[in-house]
DNA sequence: CCACAACTTGCGTGTCACGCACCTAGTGCG
DNA sequence: CGCACTAGGTGCGTGACACGCAAGTTGTGG
C-alpha cells in the first residue's frame, strides 16, 4: 500500500514506463488497427522522450508496451476482490470489485477497440487478462476457504471471470451500443454466477 | 467433413503444414522451456524438409508454428459440441464433447508442459484457445436457442469453458498428478456448471 | 563531499518477417 | 495426350528489431 513515494528513482521509473506505454497506445490509435506495423519503435521512443534503447529496457515488444495499462490493471484484480467486505457473498463481491476496477476511470473506447481488433495486440491483451487469474484465484480461494492446490474451483472461476470481462469488453465495443460498461460487465458476470453456490441469490 | 481428398495440392499443403509444426514442436521440446531462443527458423525448416522461406509462408512466428496443433484442435470445439445428440443437456454435451476432443489422442505431456511453461508460447496458446470461443459460442447458442448477438450467455459460457480447459491442463501438468486428463477435465468443467438447470447430476 | 548503485544511451550483432521475382509441379481443357 | 494456367516453393535483398556490452549520467547513502 505504501508504494506512493518509496523513492525518487522508483517514481521516475514508473513515470517513464507510463510515458512509453501511453505514447505507444496513442500512436497505435492514430495509425488504426491496420497500420500497427507502421508504428516504429523509434517513433514510440521519441514520442515518450527516451531513446529507442531505453524503450526496450522497459518493453520487449510493441504489443507489450501498448497493452501495459491493461496488464497493470489486471494485476490489481486480486487486490480489488480482497478489499471487499469479508461477509459479502462471492458473486456480489466479484461483481462489485470488477466493476470498481474496470470503470475507474471509464475505459477509452478507442484504445480498447484498437487492442481488441488487432490480432497481435489481442494476444498480448489475452496474456494480460490471464495474468490476473492467479491472484484472483487466490483471493477467491481465501474467500471461499478452499485449497487452490487441490480444488479447481478457484482457478476455474477466476478464468471464467476473466473471460466474462473479455466478452463484456467485446460486446461493449460493438457499434451503436448505448449501455455503460458497468451494465455490460454486470450482465456478463451474472452469466458466470447463475446462482451463488451456498447463498441466497438476491441479485439479478 | 469431405475435406479428406479434395485435391492433391491441398493434401500436400496440409502435409507440409503438419511437418513444419511437428518439427517445430519437437525441436522446442528438445531445447526445453529455457532454450526456445535457440530454436532457429532455419533448424525448423530443415527438419521439416522445406526452405526457411517456405516456413514463413505457413507461419509468421515460431510460437505460431509450435502451437499450430493446439490451434487446429481448438477450431474443432464448436463442431464437437454440435455433433452431440440434440436432446442432451448442455452441461453433459459440453463435457462429453470436450473430453472427446481433448483426449483423442491422449495429449503429450511434454509438449503441453513446454507450451504452458514458456511465456511466449503461452501467449500463442491463449490465442488458440480464444479462437475456439467463437464457434463454441455459436454452438451453445444454437443448442440453447439464444441470440448470440444480444444475449451474453453463449459467449461467456464459451469463454468459461475455454478457461476451464486451460486450468485443467495446467493442473494436469503438475508433477506427481496421477489423474487422467479426462478426469481433470471433467472436474474443471463441473465447476463451470455447478448445477445443471433442470437435470439430475449423475456425473462427478 | 564522495563512493556506489541505478538508469540511460550509443553501438554492434544476430535473427527475423516479408516483398519480389523466378522456378517447379499439379490441374483442367481442348 | 499434351499444353497453357495457376498455386505453391525457393533464393535474394531489405528494413526492423531484440539484446549484449560498455560507456556516461543521475540519484542515494555514508
Amino acid at each position: 500500500m505504501n508504494d506512493d513515494a518509496p523513492d525518487l528513482r522508483a517514481r521516475n521509473r514508473q513515470a517513464t514506463r507510463e510515458a512509453i506505454s501511453h505514447a505507444a497506445l496513442r500512436l497505435a490509435i492514430e495509425q488504426g488497427p491496420h497500420g500497427l506495423a507502421l508504428v516504429r519503435v523509434h517513433d514510440i521512443a521519441t514520442a515518450a522522450g527516451v531513446s529507442p534503447r531505453t524503450y526496450n529496457n522497459y518493453f520487449s515488444s510493441r504489443a507489450e508496451a501498448i497493452c501495459a495499462f491493461q496488464a497493470d490493471q489486471s494485476t490489481r484484480a486480486g487486490q480489488a476482490l480482497r478489499s471487499r467486505p469479508a461477509g459479502e457473498p462471492l458473486d456480489q463481491a466479484v461483481i462489485a470489485a470488477v466493476i470498481e476496477l474496470y470503470t475507474n476511470p471509464e475505459p477509452d473506447r478507442a484504445g480498447l477497440r484498437m487492442i481488441m481488433s488487432t490480432p497481435e495486440l489481442e494476444g498480448e491483451a489475452l496474456k494480460a487478462f490471464t495474468m490476473a487469474e492467479g491472484p484472483l484465484a487466490e483471493a477467491i480461494a481465501a474467500r471461499t476457504g478452499t485449497d487452490p492446490g487441490r480444488d479447481l474451483f478457484p482457478a476455474v472461476t477466476a478464468a471464467a471471470i476473466a473471460g466474462a470481462i473479455r466478452v463484456a469488453g467485446r460486446h461493449w465495443l460493438e457499434p451503436g451500443n448505448p449501455e455503460s460498461f458497468a451494465t455490460t460487465l454486470r450482465r456478463a458476470l451474472t452469466c458466470v454466477f447463475p446462482a451463488a453456490p451456498p447463498q441466497d441469490p438476491q441479485d439479478r
